[in-house]
DNA sequence: TTCGTAGTAACTATAATGGTTACAACGGTG
DNA sequence: CACCGTTGTAACCATTATAGTTACTACGAA
């Protein structure tokens, strides 16, 4: 299978690096630590402008948050770069056999199942700060 | 993004196809019920076969489970038929910048985050079962 | 021997991904 | 004012996963 896109690794990569940099944070600067193109990184930069969680400097660029790294959880940057369909995390085949038990029942039955499992995991994502990552970086 | 593959769940369907019919089940009656072509059937029925959990008459043809629908989680099922790198869900971008506290320890930093949340999301599909599952379709 | 089925290979169209080049717009600075 | 570094996008590309399809071989039962 495909694995979560790596956008997401990358987003949590440049908050970080804003959160621990004192001055303002360019996004060259950026894709030299992460440690690739740089319009990747303004790619990802718009995501995190439009959800609200940095802003950039406009002409002389650099860019700052908007929010406290102790107010900004894993969850919060996964719903903002990771933008899928309804929010569901596990796609479902869709038109199925409704003239079969299975088929008629399955779409429904399991989409409420994969949902919590989707939400197990995004509430352990809620447990954890940037400011609680960038704490252990050394 | 993308979602997690419709391949899990159409093999969620096969499973639960064999659970309830009394006598053995072709591929292409299971191919109707999905609403797909018999050879996605097919696949899928491979990989359940490489993990134990169905077997299939050879020739004359026909699936049946190799153990009981109480015993078979949709964490088993999910691990059999999503199959993915390191059984990673998300992906980490690597080669960062070591130059950079970022870049040196964001990979394994957020990694070991990032695997607690898929193992809550394990937890929470590995406490149904098929028989569950199946118990609801009316 | 024939028929229905399973197992596979090969091909296709579609979509997401991550990277790249190019260029316009913007705001300080000399 | 003119230049320069930066941002915001558009456009394009190669790679990969996906889901479906056709076609063929192999097998067992009637």
């Amino acid at each position: 299978m495909k694995q979560i896109s790596t956008r997401y690794s990358m987003a949590v990569h440049i908050l970080s690096l804003i959160a621990i940099t004192p001055n303002e944070v360019t996004g060259d600067f950026i894709a030299e630590s992460v440690n690739t193109n740089p319009v990747v990184i303004r790619r990802i930069i718009g995501l995190l402008k439009k959800a609200g969680l940095v802003d950039v400097r406009p002409g002389v660029g650099g860019a700052f948050l908007l929010r406290a790294p102790e107010e900004i959880t894993l969850l919060d940057i996964y719903r903002t770069v990771n933008l899928i369909e309804d929010n569901q995390l596990f796609g479902v085949h869709e038109d199925s056999n409704v003239l079969c038990p299975v088929g008629r029942n399955i779409e429904m039955v399991l989409q409420s199942e994969l949902s919590e499992a989707q939400s197990a995991m995004e509430h352990r994502l809620a447990q954890t700060t940037l400011s609680q990552l960038t704490a252990r970086f050394k």
